[in-house]
DNA sequence: ACGAGTACCTGGCAGC
DNA sequence: TGCTGCCAGGTACTCG
C-alpha cells in the first residue's frame, strides 16, 4: 500500500514529466466511487497549468497555477498510471495526449481539495527525538498505533512503522510511555532512516501489495524489509511473531528475539 | 484528550 | 469446481 516513499516515488515521476503542462480534460470514474463528486477539484484542474506535484505525508498534491491545489490519497490499493485500462478508474486527467489515471480497486482513495491535519514528517527538521519523546511520554496506546497516527507523524503506514520499530528494537505493542529516552532516540532515527531508504529505493513492491510507479516500475525497498510479511527475521533468522488485528485493529509483526 | 472499536470496500484465498 | 466468508489496509467516524 502506498506510504510516504511510494507516494514520493509517484510524485517524482509526475513532476518530471508533467510540471508546466496543461490539464486539457478531466473525467470522473463511476459515480459509485464517490459519496459526493469532487466538483471543486474538477474546476481547479480543468484547463489549468500544473505548477508542481507536491506531497504531504501520504497525500499527493497537484498545484495549479493561480487556482489552488487538488489532493489525492491513494488509500491502500490506489495506483497512478499513464494510460492503462482497468475497471477501477476513480479519476483521470489528460495532459496533452496522455491520460493520467487513478485506479482504486478497493475504493479507499480520495480526491478533494482539503488536506487534513498532519503531524511533521520523519524527514522534516521538525521531527526530532525530542518531539517524539514529548509525543510518547504520557501515552498508554501502543507505540505502533501512535507512530501510524497521521495527526502525530505523517507518512508511516503498516510496513514502515513495523520496520522502524524493528530497527529500533522495540516491540509494537509497547505503551508509548514505556519507551526509555534512549529507545525513543533510536526510534526517531529509525523512522527517518527507514523512510529515506524507502524513497531512495523507489518504494516497496511486496508480493501481495504490488506497488508500481506510474511508468510500471517496481520499487526495491522490499529487499530491505526485515520483519513485515516475513516468517524469519532478516536480522537474526529467528521466527517472526505475527498477530492479526491486535494493535489499532491492524495486523502486526515483530521479532521477539531482536525487539524488547 | 485519549483509546478503543467499527464502517468503508473488494480482490484473494482458505476451507468446505 | 464452486461457494462462503474472512481478511488486508488507511481514514473518519462514534462511543465511553
Amino acid at each position: 500500500m502506498p506510504e510516504l516513499p511510494e507516494v514520493e516515488t509517484v510524485r517524482r515521476v509526475l513532476q518530471e514529466r508533467y510540471a508546466g503542462k496543461t490539464v486539457t480534460a478531466v473525467a470522473l470514474g463511476k459515480p459509485t466511487f464517490y459519496r459526493a463528486p469532487p466538483l471543486a477539484a474538477i474546476k481547479i484542474l480543468t484547463g489549468g497549468v500544473i505548477a508542481a506535484f507536491r506531497r504531504r505525508g501520504k497525500y499527493l498534491i497537484v498545484v495549479i497555477e493561480g487556482r489552488g491545489e487538488v489532493i489525492f490519497h491513494l488509500g491502500m490499493s490506489g495506483r497512478i498510471t499513464i494510460g492503462g485500462e482497468s475497471p477501477h478508474v476513480r479519476f483521470q486527467m489528460w495532459i496533452g495526449t496522455e491520460a493520467l489515471r487513478f485506479h482504486d480497486s478497493r475504493r479507499f482513495g480520495r480526491v478533494g481539495c482539503l488536506l487534513p491535519d498532519l503531524g511533521p514528517e520523519p524527514l522534516d527538521t521538525a521531527f526530532t527525538a525530542d518531539y517524539l519523546w514529548k509525543l510518547l511520554r504520557k501515552r498508554t496506546a501502543p507505540v505502533k498505533a501512535l507512530i501510524m497516527d497521521q495527526k502525530l507523524i505523517a507518512g508511516l503506514g503498516n510496513i514502515y512503522a513495523t520496520e522502524a520499530l524493528h530497527a529500533a528494537k522495540v516491540r509494537p505493542g509497547r505503551a508509548g510511555k514505556s519507551l526509555s529516552r534512549a529507545e525513543v532516540e533510536k526510534l526517531a532515527v529509525a523512522c527517518r532512516d527507514i523512510l529515506s531508504r524507502g524513497v531512495e529505493a523507489g518504494g516497496a513492491t511486496l508480493d501481495d501489495e504490488a506497488f508500481l510507479d506510474p511508468l510500471g516500475r517496481p520499487g526495491r525497498m522490499q529487499m530491505g524489509v526485515m520483519v513485515y510479511g516475513r516468517e524469519k527475521c532478516g536480522t537474526c533468522g529467528g521466527p517472526v511473531i505475527g498477530t492479526r488485528k491486535s494493535i489499532g485493529g491492524r495486523a502486526s509483526a515483530y521479532c521477539p528475539s531482536c525487539q524488547l
